[in-house]
DNA sequence: CCATTAATTTAGT
DNA sequence: ACTAAATTAATGG
């Protein structure tokens, strides 16, 4: 429940050079720079539901995922949160306020049980200034995040209820897991949290959409039972 | 350590 | 908003 997670136990790695989950940007990098990050990076594992970062604290590190998933919100008026995205394993976070402010203007909490790595910004900073590569990857990774998301919000708000939450499931089916059978990580209030919709919405909504057929459903657990006609639902809103 | 109960969280109407 | 169900924490043996 601590602010910092649960202390370091289960696998450390005592070296970013021997680390076995360096992808995408960290896979450029070469054994001068991969010790640069390995002087100031500590390593930390977090509980289901502990918060990694609050929105407004200072951003003195960007933290690398290396295993689990993770939800990133902000705040809004009382009780309500919104959902911007879930970030799989092998990305970095706070990299959209890296650049705009010193601050982070995003939450991160753990969906699962999770382990990162902080990185201390200013080495962030050296490493994209002098490795090209490493750079052209943050901005990769950087870009397709805002594409969809501004896609996903720029649609959503043209939506009915129904549309959006078709959108939800074949979001987490598509980019999430890959695949039309899955365990949701989130309640049916944080469900409606990410289409923007009431949590009695979203779940009167799944159950009309098992009713129909369109999907299996037990508690978190869906599966995809009519692919085309949930599309279509997206698509016509 | 296990079992029971209390408290909190989640789902459904 | 309210109730029921489920999950988690706390207590006592």
């Amino acid at each position: 429940m601590s602010l910092y997670g649960e202390t370091e136990s289960d696998s450390k790695i005592h070296s970013c050079r021997d680390c076995s989950v360096r992808h995408c940007a960290a896979a450029v990098l070469d054994v001068e720079e991969l010790d640069l990050i390995n002087s100031s990076r500590h390593e930390n594992s977090f509980k289901k539901g502990d918060i990694i970062i609050h929105e407004g604290s200072p951003n003195s590190h960007i933290i690398y995922l290396k295993s689990g998933l993770v939800k990133e919100y902000v705040k809004g008026n009382q009780e309500k949160e919104q959902i911007l995205q879930i970030v799989k394993k092998f990305s970095y976070l706070g990299l959209s306020s890296l650049f705009g402010d010193k601050v982070n203007h995003y939450s991160y909490a753990a969906l699962e049980d999770i382990s990162v790595c902080y990185i201390d910004i200013s080495a962030f900073h050296q490493l994209i200034k002098q490795n090209g590569s490493f750079g052209y990857e943050i901005l990769i990774s950087v870009s397709r995040d805002n594409l969809n998301n501004f896609n996903r919000f720029m649609k959503q708000s043209q939506k009915k209820t129904y549309g959006r939450v078709a959108d939800a499931i074949l979001y987490f089916s598509k980019i999430i897991y890959e695949s039309t059978e899955f365990e949701l990580p989130f309640t049916r209030q944080e469900l409606a949290d990410l289409i923007g919709i009431s949590r009695e919405s979203a779940t009167r909504v799944l159950t009309k959409f098992h009713e129909d057929g369109i999907v299996d459903l037990h508690e978190r657990r869906i599966r995809i039972d009519n692919l085309p006609l949930l599309q279509q639902i997206s698509k016509n809103g």
